[in-house]
DNA sequence: CTATGTGAATTTATTCACAGCA
DNA sequence: TGCTGTGAATAAATTCACATAG
């Protein structure tokens, strides 16, 4: 019983030390992102506060951030932006390809399709379903669009990403699907809550929603 | 002397006590979305339990959250569905009808003004441009896509939003014109940031950046 | 002398517990 | 009895200040 309430302790102190705040991860790709620009302009190094400057954010934050992970940087001098990037990508697990399904070609999802954004992140999006025999078979940006009735097994094709972009009403179905054969992780655009098992991350993004509170902040005359 | 310091004391406290979490605000589209589908349904009534269940947040949270403008509900009873929705898109601004203008009229643009979802908070897309001569008096929705270069006076026209979905590296100077046009809020889709004025408020949606933390998430086996 | 890394202080947000009203 | 509304308690995130390393 002590043994066991020592363990416990101990294990929370252990979690507790590396637990990094959502918010964190939340900032890490767009560190990234401002890394990578610098990375292919040819800079080899940069200070908390020049990257703050760039992408408008607190010095102290981004040490805070980088903080939890390890010693990134070198005191006096400043951070390896390399060495900087591969480190941010192995803790956001990026250091791998991973390869996503998009679900729905209409106009998002060709949007989808097409955006080139997804690459520096190394993702690839490797297969694309659709229900409307008009679009399947049809080729965007060298991905052949598929029946969504032959949406399985994605994991025998490697693939652990779902990109849900169907109308509200086929959403749920679609995660189901998608869970069903496989995917551990899924980015879902349709405006509505998607219920998934605990083991298969969602993160939905509601453009309108997004929209919707800027008015508030936007001054009246 | 002794007058200002008590005004602004009494400021203080009354700006203090008015002060609404960022955090709530953002939740409150969401909440104004469940809500918006209840009433379609011809529900009248609904309890903050059972809101919550249905968006997958907690009963406390919205409870809270609503307490911060007043009383919406009736203990012992609930919300009434149409009072509360009316509440929040006065809390919003979203209680008038906002004109936006979009910029960039490639897959992402067509797909954004082809999206139904932004009528239910009361935006309408009420003006495109683009730089691109093949696309220019095209019309898409409704909506006859103009030159750039026609891009001014967007507050004569009654357009007090912008939307920004061009290639990066025409972001900023979009969101300049745009400001220049008289505009007060800009949603910017470009994986950027966008320097404005402080009386414009900018939010930016970069979809490959959400995409970005899905990895982190998911179970490594 | 410069810029990181990090405990401590502060601020902000969430969760709880229950008083108060229908 | 049921459900809201809200102070108080807790937790989380941000900001600061400075010791520390190059």
């Amino acid at each position: 019983m002590n043994v066991n309430s020592n363990t416990n302790r101990l294990a929370g102190i252990l979690m507790r030390y590396h637990k990094i705040p959502d918010e964190t991860i939340r900032r890490l790709p767009v560190y990234l992102r401002g890394l990578l620009f610098l990375s292919e302009s040819g800079q080899e190094r940069i200070s908390s506060r020049n990257l703050a400057d760039m992408l408008s954010v607190n010095p102290w934050q981004i040490r805070k951030d980088f903080s939890y992970f390890g010693d990134f940087g070198t005191r006096g001098v400043g951070y390896n932006i390399t060495k900087l990037i591969k480190h941010i990508n192995k803790i956001l697990k990026l250091n791998v390809v991973h390869r996503a399904a998009l679900v729905g070609v209409g106009n998002l999802g060709t949007a989808v399709l097409a955006y080139a954004g997804f690459r520096i992140y190394g993702f690839d999006i490797a297969a694309a379903f659709d229900i409307n025999p008009k679009v399947i078979g049809k080729k965007i940006n060298n991905v052949t669009i598929e029946d969504v009735s032959k949406l399985r097994m994605l994991k025998k094709r490697n693939i652990d990403i779902g990109i849900i972009a169907v109308p509200r009403s086929a959403a749920q179905e679609t995660a189901d699907a998608l869970v069903k054969a496989g995917v551990k992780g899924i980015l879902n655009f349709s405006p509505c809550y998607i219920a998934a098992p605990k083991k298969v991350k969602v993160i939905t993004i509601d453009i309108a929603i997004d929209l919707a509170r800027l008015p508030y902040y936007m001054p009246s005359n």
